[in-house]
DNA sequence: TAAAATTAGTTGCAGCTGCAACTAAATAGT
DNA sequence: ACTATTTAGTTGCAGCTGCAACTAATTTTA
């Protein structure tokens, strides 16, 4: 389709992988765009695990794999869209609660469906153990990529 | 190994993919950073798209799926390090040649074994044949996207 | 219990991003 | 030839990002 990159990359499937998430986000985000709903992909993501659930801003630092000074202000986007508040925890004090406002339950649950039919759409033309098989291997990658972070970052030390 | 997005995902790939996306783009960055290379990935992705050819500008944003204001930008600062050099074309003067210079050279070629042990690395304990079907679920996903993306757009207008 | 270490969150910073509005050059259409 | 369209690139804008330095609260340890 489009020209790839060079050719040391080869049987190499990170500059792939790379592609894929991206046009995915530009996908998405376009969705949002065109159909005038004011969510960022990052904030809608952000809304989906608060689903049903309270969670403290470190716990969605762990889960949406985000530096926590990122995961900050992604809160404070959506609380200025009064999507979420935040509460400071009563048991420690350090800890805030986000929790989604009947405003941002409304957003997310009229999202949702459409953004359903978009990654239904995406698997198109894709069989059962195909799926299955990218799904592993990408769990395989992230815990070798992991594994180096970790191996890197004590070199440092 | 960590926590995972909310329920409604289950047996799709997209927070898969981007999060392995993401922990790989992490671990490159987080090389050069540890290594003192004065790099970043993204930079890192031009000089390679620029070795051994000269390439203009718009080739360039087809060939990284980037924004064309974004890729003028990732130029400048490569300009501003001097790895690069951009000259008009002598053919038609709204078009700009970009051209590694022997210093931008030099950091790629010191560069590229490393990262090419790392994408190896990624791949440690994921055999021939399944690289094989992620490679082909990849582009198909990349297509199926692309299609979306002008729909939508249509739509749009 | 007082000092030290850890943990949660915030903020400043520099870098990348897409989008839209813009300039300038080249090409097409009349 | 002259206007209209298209194409290449730049710039302003707002948003997301990781990193590092910071504050404040809590927990550990001596």
């Amino acid at each position: 389709m489009k020209s790839d990159f060079p050719t040391f990359v080869k049987g190499v499937l990170t500059p792939k992988i790379g592609k894929t998430a991206k046009l995915i986000n530009i996908m998405m985000q376009t969705h949002f765009n065109v159909k005038g709903i004011p969510l960022t992909k990052e904030q809608f993501v952000v809304l989906l695990c608060l689903e049903g659930e309270v969670k403290t801003q470190s716990f969605l630092t762990l889960i949406t794999e985000r530096d926590k000074g990122s995961l900050t202000r992604l809160i404070q986007s959506l609380e200025r869209k009064k999507y979420v508040i935040r509460r400071v925890s009563e048991e420690d004090n350090r800890v805030n609660e986000v929790e989604l406002t009947p405003k941002g339950s409304e957003i997310l649950e009229s999202t949702k469906p459409m953004m359903k039919n978009l990654f239904t759409l995406l698997q198109e033309g894709i069989d059962k153990n195909e799926i299955e098989v990218v799904s592993r291997v990408m769990e395989k990658m992230q815990c070798n990529a992991m594994k180096e972070i970790e191996r890197i970052e004590e070199v440092k030390n």
